[in-house]
DNA sequence: TTGTGTGAATCCCTTCACAGCG
DNA sequence: CGCTGTGAAGGGATTCACACAA
């Protein structure tokens, strides 16, 4: 029940939410840890000490009710709700963002999508007109914004990161490869190709050698 | 010079790698791992660490050359040459990879692209014409293909994986949300985008709390 | 008896601090 | 003197092992 959970919980909560909603799906009432921790590549003991973090969800000697872990496990990642989601960038990358299913049944919705080229500014995405990038302090505020995701050249993006910090924004999903400099409270996750192909590459060229 | 890199060295010397191409831009002949640290969000002592394990690439109370050590890290990640890569799937997030300007000039030359769908086989995307996916082994042994991107639909993706894992595939860019069973000297490597928008919203949930 | 919850032990990564070389 | 390279110390996360509840 303490704070300080290490990154690493995060991600595999993430990943207990996916086996929890398959098992449902499977019709299964209860699981194990060991049965949790058989999908996504971890042990027993670490499933338990993850979930121990935030409280006691399972029965000793029965395992965790499925559906009941499942919401527990929802609103310990805080998606028991819908985030609104403002696209800034509506080039290769963020026009593939923009009408990918999975989002909205996450409960993440887009529900802006901002470019700086005038070409594509006033012109529709998934349902979404996009608007002028200058408007993006306008339209958080507007729409109640609270995550931006930034698909912008490396040259742009440190400025629209301002922007959403300055209009009160507290997550960024960062698809510009440069390191953003946000204060404290902001979290800013990375999404790097080039950077995952190269633990690839140095993944089978030590290997090999 | 020893064995046994840990992964967030891998990601480290990534970054490295990005700061010494930025360095070399800007002139500068040598760095400190002062300097280097300084971009990045790390410590000196940390990237001395890191580059110990593959060498001393330094020079006592000088610091390193920029040129050599950007050639030592890129020998290092494997990326001193072109890795041959097959795209599989041209759905959105494939079609926004094909043609996605810093793989090429990074080292990574997107030879094929695959898909299932009839009415993509043929098209041609990025100067490539699009195969039927039954030809991944075939694809990937004609053009000497090391590593393939998979970008299909969950329930495809572990079939892909196999075929792929059998033509002599090493390295795998996951984009499906499922985790694919490979052999132990196949590297894979996740890309989710749900899971980044979970840790965002979990550390926005946590910290408001 | 079964399987959780959790202190203790272990392992691994990061940080420290300094010897040593240019 | 300045800065690297590195053994030693420190801190966190994972794993172990078992008391305990159902």
């Amino acid at each position: 029940m303490n704070r300080r959970i290490p990154e690493s919980t995060v991600r595999r909560l993430s990943h207990y939410l996916r086996s929890l909603e398959d098992f449902e799906r499977e019709g299964g009432e209860t699981v194990s840890s060991e049965e949790l921790a058989a999908r996504g590549q971890t042990t027993a003991a670490q499933v338990r000490k993850d979930l121990s973090h935030f409280g006691s969800f399972g029965k000793r000697g029965l395992g965790y009710r499925v559906d009941e872990l499942r919401a527990h496990v929802e609103q310990i990642l805080g998606v028991d709700r819908v985030w609104r989601v403002a696209l800034v960038g509506a080039g290769r990358i963020g026009s593939a963002l923009s009408d990918y299913p999975d989002f909205a049944t996450r409960g993440y919705e887009c529900v802006a999508i901002l470019d700086s080229d005038p070409d594509k500014i006033g012109r529709v995405r998934g349902g979404i007109r996009i608007r002028p990038a200058k408007e993006l302090q306008e339209a958080i505020r507007e729409l109640g914004i609270e995550l931006v995701i930034i698909a912008v050249p490396a040259s742009a993006a440190q400025d629209v990161a301002e922007q959403a910090v300055q209009a009160g924004i507290r997550g960024i999903l960062n698809f510009a490869p440069i390191r953003l400099k946000v204060p404290p409270e902001v979290s800013v996750e990375d999404v790097s190709l080039v950077m995952e192909l190269e633990a690839l590459s140095f993944a089978i060229t030590q290997h090999g050698s």
